[in-house]
DNA sequence: ACCCAGGAAATTC
DNA sequence: GAATTTCATGGG
């Protein structure tokens, strides 16, 4: 891969691996959408950003070098090789190598660990486009203001201020005490995110769920997508289903060291697999 | 009116 | 302890 610098930009040339409709759709983030001319524009670590796709080149529209070096290649994972990654799954099982093949594209994002902690407690028992609803409220409402007029990801100390009544304005429902709960323990410093995210899996996890809301579903999503480790492998009622369908007698750690790019695959492929049957139903 | 939603806590058996 | 019910809210 060639970087390019060039004024506020940043162009990928030769970027193996990255759709960004798949990137951005697969569930894992709530933040980025699709705007009029077919980018997507979202913000992360409280910069706003814009990415296009042209003539195969990606194009990072708002960052510069600085930027780029230290927040974005991490963020987008631009630093692992997504095609050995898919030969590695690939051998592990059949149906593994056909949803590679088939969810090509997807790469999993480094979020910041409170975003991806708060984004999925709210995301339980809910549906994306409720999730985002009230995750776009949420950055309104307590967020900052940032100069494109977007707002940032409000921090756990400013939530863990906020009354049940206070917080009532996203319409998280019964999600709103477990929010509180969490910005609580965060912002006190009772779990450190930051020097957590060093512990052994099994550690972490038990330590995520010391807060209200917090399954291991949550504390999985939170550990993959917050922290990037890439070895979590979370069941939700569609990966349960595949597992089922497709994997019996496996676990989460038969899928080696990148089980949880297999399981976003695998989500991808299930999902995209069965809306076409009831569609053709 | 009824059903479901990338779960987890509370209750019941 | 494992199985079931409840939990707010909005969209289909």
């Amino acid at each position: 891969m060639k970087v390019i610098f060039k004024e506020n930009k940043v162009i990928l040339r030769e970027c193996d691996e990255f759709n960004l409709e798949r990137t951005f759709e697969c569930g894992q983030c709530f933040r980025w959408g699709k705007t009029a001319d077919g980018g997507y524009k979202g913000v992360a670590f409280s910069k706003e950003l814009c990415l296009y796709e042209h003539g195969g080149d990606i194009i990072i529209n708002g960052a510069g070098k600085a930027d780029f070096e230290h927040i974005w290649q991490d963020y987008f994972d631009l630093s692992l090789d997504y095609t050995a990654v898919k030969k590695e799954l690939s051998s592990i099982h059949p149906v593994l190598d056909k949803a590679s093949a088939f969810s090509g594209g997807i790469r999993i994002l480094h979020q910041e660990p409170w975003e991806a902690l708060c984004s999925f407690i709210i995301s339980q028992n809910n549906n994306i486009p409720r999730i985002k609803k009230i995750i776009n409220a949420l950055c309104k409402n307590f967020g900052d203001k940032l100069p494109s007029g977007a707002y940032s990801f409000p921090s756990a100390k400013r939530l863990a201020e906020l009354s049940m009544d206070d917080l009532a304005v996203i319409r998280a429902g019964f999600r709103a005490k477990y929010i509180i709960d969490a910005a609580q323990k965060v912002s006190s410093g009772e779990i450190d995110l930051i020097s957590l995210s060093s512990l052994p899996v099994p550690e972490l996890r038990q330590v995520l769920m010391k807060i209200k809301g917090v399954g291991p579903k949550v504390a999985d999503c939170t550990m993959l997508y917050g922290m990037h480790r890439l070895e979590c492998f979370p069941l939700d009622v569609w990966m349960k289903r595949a597992m089922e369908h497709y994997f019996q007698g496996m676990t989460p750690e038969d899928f080696g060291r990148y089980a949880g790019i297999a399981q976003q695959y695998i989500f991808h492929y299930c999902r995209s697999t069965f809306a076409d049957e009831s569609k053709s139903a």
